[in-house]
DNA sequence: ACTGTTACCTGATTGC
DNA sequence: TGCAATCAGGTAACAG
């Protein structure tokens, strides 16, 4: 959102090309038009949408989905013969010169454009619980909201109507860091437990964030390489591997010394170190 | 009401 | 080498 903001932030939208309007829900009708011409008053965003608010009233609502990314490269005008980059759905290009891609081979991500007096209201942010980095989000909140729920909390952070962000990456390192196991019920996380549950997820989100902001700077390139937060996992993706905890020393031969284990919660894949996350 | 499963789609990887 | 099966980030419809 932040690299796309320095790039639209005060433009003007010179004009804008909606490729494929079968996204994750159909794109309304009229999209591309109601874009191009427009002034990019700001950019912001809510859970894992961001919201591009337009002069003359409207706003883009974008979700990047699973496999969704924006490129950001210089246009280089009518002589270049430009082939067609695969799954470019929205093209944007702005009165500096920048074009702007939104590209997502699964189209699990999403478009729509609201008025911006209902952006609030819309159907997929009306639900949102509170961002993890601001003030809403606390212990006591988040103990309340998993108050007799029987869930596992690894499936109850991923619920974006307790808290607006996480997905299965940011649980399972969150998790980790908190030394919760993915299988405690969600109703057991009380008291110590959910204030060192909120510390870890917003320090787990804030190292993403710095991490995907220094990658950011690269935005030119066309490779479009989004985030070096990858190279910082602790827990995910690294089945079989020691755990990173410092008091985690490897025992071999004890069952709960296996490493870094996989396990699947309502569908996805979790991992953790059975060891110290209890 | 709450909880778990499945479908949506394409591409990368794995296994035969 | 080639092809089929499996598995990925997210969300919501659906079933129980």
């Amino acid at each position: 959102m932040r690299g796309l903001a320095g790039r639209l932030e005060g433009r003007a939208i010179r004009w804008a090309e909606l490729r494929r309007p079968d996204l994750r829900w159909a794109v309304p009708a009229g999209f591309a038009a109601r874009l191009t011409g427009a002034r990019v008053l700001g950019l912001r965003r809510r859970g894992k949408y961001i919201i591009m608010q337009l002069d003359g009233g409207d706003s883009v609502i974008l979700h990047l989905g699973m496999s969704g990314r924006m490129n950001i490269t210089r246009e280089h005008g009518p002589t270049a013969p430009s082939l067609p980059v695969l799954h470019e759905h929205l093209v944007l290009v702005t009165d500096e010169g920048w074009r702007i891609a939104f590209v997502d081979p699964r189209r699990f991500g999403s478009l729509d454009l609201v008025r911006s007096e209902a952006v609030h209201r819309h159907r997929h942010l009306s639900s949102l619980g509170p961002e993890p980095l601001e003030a809403g989000f606390d212990a006591a909140y988040l103990a309340a909201s998993l108050a007799g729920k029987r869930t596992p909390i690894k499936t109850a952070l991923l619920d974006q109507r307790i808290v607006a962000g996480l997905g299965n990456i940011y649980v399972c390192e969150a998790l980790f860091r908190a030394r919760i196991s993915p299988r405690r019920l969600a109703r057991s996380v009380a008291g110590t437990r959910a204030t060192g549950l909120v510390t870890a997820i917003r320090a787990t989100l804030t190292e993403a964030i710095a991490a995907g902001g220094s990658s950011l700077r690269d935005y030119v390139q066309p490779s479009g390489e989004l985030g070096y937060f990858q190279h910082a996992w602790k827990v995910y993706g690294r089945e079989g591997e020691p755990c990173a905890h410092a008091s985690c020393a490897p025992c071999p031969g004890h069952p709960a010394c296996s490493g870094i284990t996989r396990l699947t919660q309502a569908g996805r894949s979790t991992f953790f170190c059975p060891k110290v996350q209890r």
